[in-house]
DNA sequence: CGCCCGTTTGAAATAATTCAACACCGGTGG
DNA sequence: CCACCGGTGTTGAATTATTTCAAACGGGCG
């Protein structure tokens, strides 16, 4: 929901009809070759996506927050391309088809808010493209960092350093690294002064800095905000 | 337009106001940072998506043939976040915004079908990510060529070998690696008799064969059929 | 306390890039 | 018509980035 809704249209998803769930970390909220009609609400927690290759390897695509929409792709095509799961414990309102469809059909403010939601994140994955296809490892991961804090920054959540509930070979996983070159990485990036680690919390210590290091400029997250409060 | 219209949205569509370019090989159609609110229809040729990083290299996001709709996301997001190019001359269509939108506000036929081929998008950018982020340089070439013959034929475009108007660079440029190593690729799928070529023009000699050298699955185009003839 | 998962570090191996030279082809101008 | 030119393709050798393998370490949790 990346567009200003109108409060009657922000009351009429509210009153869609929907299951709370509350699944663990690492599980699978979809999977890959599924018939998916539903599509969830992020409430609380964070998930991403994911691919796997012929050989096993696993790509991570996006990393999601509360208050994102998670597969509007299956209520609409049908079969499920990619896997959903979950990074941290999380909180989800899944919505069946037929309701959304119906809701998007009445109230066009509603239809719009998705297509923006996946346009923008059309605009994610090409800059992801570009990060994993024609950045050095440095580089990638730098930008990773800095798309993360962006996003946190933008909910808020980013009291006294960011949680980064992601271990290194997740890291490896979004950049198209291992996850010891990954390890390295961020050893240089520490080096440098840009970000200070500490358990599974990290400080950016010197944000042009990082946005340098990375090659970031957040113009491709079209200013991103989330409805946040649902 | 990747689903069905009906015979009144395809009129519909047809009667939109449009001014109709034709474009020389390489010229640009948008660049990146452009306030731009026309979106394209794509005639004849075919056109590419393009990001340079902060050091100048360039990464290759997508490849359009005719019939498909170039850049609505400028039309609802205002600021173009890429180029897009001609990779052979072209002829578009281009449609301003506020004729575009009104249409799909009058006719939710369309305003769907925007979304499937927004939906489909970024289904194939997500396969990008995996393709250059985790497999192996002769992998990758493999799956560019299978995609690039599978859209092909889905156009009928495929009468005695397919026409490569792409350069060994592009090719590197799309899938994040150089010129010099794509050319070595090509050279390692010729040996194996999985595809021939022949100045602009390559064969494909065992299509299992690519698809298994190319980890090609085309679920994730999800049966994309183009308008066609428009 | 001990175990497991994730991190860290080093050294060797591999994949891909870089640099450089040359061949080829189609097109242009003399 | 030919000669030349620029862009593209091809090949080899040296270099660099990244991976792989392996071992050790550390903290959180049962």
């Amino acid at each position: 929901m990346h567009a200003r809704l109108s409060v009657e249209d922000g009351a009429a998803i509210l009153s869609l009809p929907s299951t709370e769930r509350r699944l663990a970390r690492s599980s699978y909220l979809v999977r890959e070759g599924e018939v998916a009609t539903t599509c969830s609400l992020l409430i609380s927690g964070i998930v991403y996506r994911q691919k796997l290759t012929g050989v096993g390897a696993r790509q991570i695509l996006s990393i999601n927050f509360r208050g994102e929409a998670i597969d509007f792709q299956n209520v609409f095509l049908g079969n499920a391309d990619h896997d959903v799961r979950a990074l941290t414990s999380v909180v989800v309102a899944t919505i069946p088809r037929a309701p959304l469809l119906s809701l998007m059909k009445a109230r066009p403010g509603i239809a719009h808010a998705v297509l923006m939601s996946v346009l923008i994140e059309a605009s994610v994955f090409r800059e992801w493209i570009v990060n994993v296809g024609r950045r050095g490892g440095e580089v990638r991961v730098a930008h990773f960092l800095c798309e993360y804090a962006w996003r946190m920054d933008a909910l808020g959540l980013e009291k006294n350093g960011y949680e980064l509930p992601v271990t290194q070979e997740q890291i490896g996983d979004a950049t198209g690294l291992t996850a010891v070159h990954v390890n390295r990485m961020l050893g240089l990036l520490e080096e440098k002064k840009l970000i200070r680690r500490e358990r599974h919390r990290f400080h950016i210590l010197d944000v042009t800095g990082l946005h340098e290091a990375g090659d970031f400029n957040s113009a491709y997250l079209h200013g991103q905000t989330i409805l946040g409060d649902v």
